[in-house]
DNA sequence: GAGTTTTGTAACGGAGCGTTACAGGACCGG
DNA sequence: CCGGTCCTGTAACGCTCCGTTACAAAACTC
């Protein structure tokens, strides 16, 4: 569901790492960071990232080593941060392979619009949110991300607020699965659970009146005890 | 069929333009220049143009609004020109996409190796000469970004202030995912959101009332409480 | 069946949103 | 430079949504 570009800043500025962050993240992106080579390797073992930020001057090995290594196992969109606007270092990344390059001290919106411009070379398209896929359909319903509706199988509009429709995709997207508040809340929210948070059963209860036929009898979102909740229909993409 | 790139020169400065279009006639350019937005634009419906070397400071519209505009139709690269005194911010101009950028006063021998490196990373993406990307369709309304013009299926011409044209723009360019509020100014303004920021909200309302057949429940541009909005039809490119 | 845990849902209130009104700013013709 | 017009950001009001709380019902334990 969380289609947002993974940033990974490599940088031994802890105030850096942390700025710019917070930036990216305000503007809609993921993001992991490390302060050298081996916390950044680790990262990489873990997760998957659309671009790192490399920094060119780290403790340890250098940026420019980072850059060759990176180059020669993966495509990973790289673009480069040094401290010295000079042309020989410029030169020398570009050729090693990076996407593009800036300067310390940098303006974020300038990071933010070559992350995105290095984003947009690397897939054609921007891809800071990957177009919804197809209509998703169980024993008749017909549930549309893209128009964000619902309908039932007599083909009538059912109207979900955006809270439900979240609910119903996350659940719909995977179906026959005990999904626990916990993920539910990751899913639809993004966040933790509070101590006594009850808010995704209410949401349950609200979407349940709006979809089953006999609410207090629930027959496609079903509740597991102590484990959260069900869909129960078999589910088919278009 | 020519086939050495074609240039567009755009800056007020008539002794930037001589002297730098005779500098890269030289290196093999086919150059052209204008000294303002309506130079430019008559010399783009005439030409195909390879590159357009665009200063950020113009008399009348200015080169910010020139390239956001330019990039609501077209792919053709922008190498920008700006002044060191200018502000920083304004470097924002990367931001709404201008493919590389360079401070006044320069050397005619970087400009060229800004040039020849903007132009070899757009042949990959094919297309980048035609100076007018095609008409976006959706569900028969047409959308031309050249003429800046709407129309709605029965061909009637819809008419949106600049405001409305490049929000409709950035939700039709991007159709069917979810884009946030701060994502839509960063696309349509260039700018950061302030805390309450609303203008997206104004303007949206805006749109809808002028094409939406019930803005109350709007169909094209739907809401996604707390996430921003998204433009539910599928979208063609001619 | 009593006690405990877990879940359903009504109700309240804060937050998000649509809309209008208004004012400052850009643009234009004189 | 002035006055008018159009555009757009901000403020404000009212509506809807949804998280929280509270309590009742259901499920489970012994």
């Amino acid at each position: 569901m969380d289609a947002s570009p993974h940033i990974l800043i490599v940088d031994d500025d802890r105030e850096i790492r942390d700025l710019t962050g917070r930036y990216l993240r305000k503007h809609g992106f993921r993001v992991d960071s490390a302060a050298d080579a081996k916390a950044m390797d680790r990262l990489l073992r873990d997760g998957r990232f659309d671009l790192i930020v490399l920094d060119l001057m780290l403790p340890g090995e250098d940026g420019l080593s980072i850059c060759r290594r990176l180059r020669a196992s993966t495509r990973i969109p790289i673009l480069m941060l040094t401290a010295v606007a000079e042309d020989t270092d410029r030169i020398i990344g570009l050729e090693i392979g990076a996407d593009d390059y800036l300067t310390k001290p940098f303006n974020p919106r300038e990071l933010l619009a070559r992350i995105r411009a290095v984003l947009r070379r690397a897939e054609g398209a921007d891809s800071t949110a990957d177009p919804v896929e197809g209509v998703l359909t169980f024993s008749g319903w017909r549930l549309d991300p893209a128009r964000r509706e619902l309908r039932d199988p007599q083909g009538v509009l059912i109207e979900l607020t955006a809270g439900e429709f979240g609910l119903l995709m996350a659940l719909v997207e995977r179906p026959r699965r005990v999904l626990s508040r916990d993920r539910l809340l990751d899913l639809t929210k993004g966040r933790d659970a509070q101590p006594f948070d009850r808010s995704i059963d209410v949401q349950v209860s609200r979407l349940r009146r709006k979809i089953e036929p006999d609410p207090k009898n629930p027959d496609m979102i079903k509740t597991v005890r102590s484990g959260g909740y069900i869909f129960t229909l078999p589910v088919e993409r278009q």
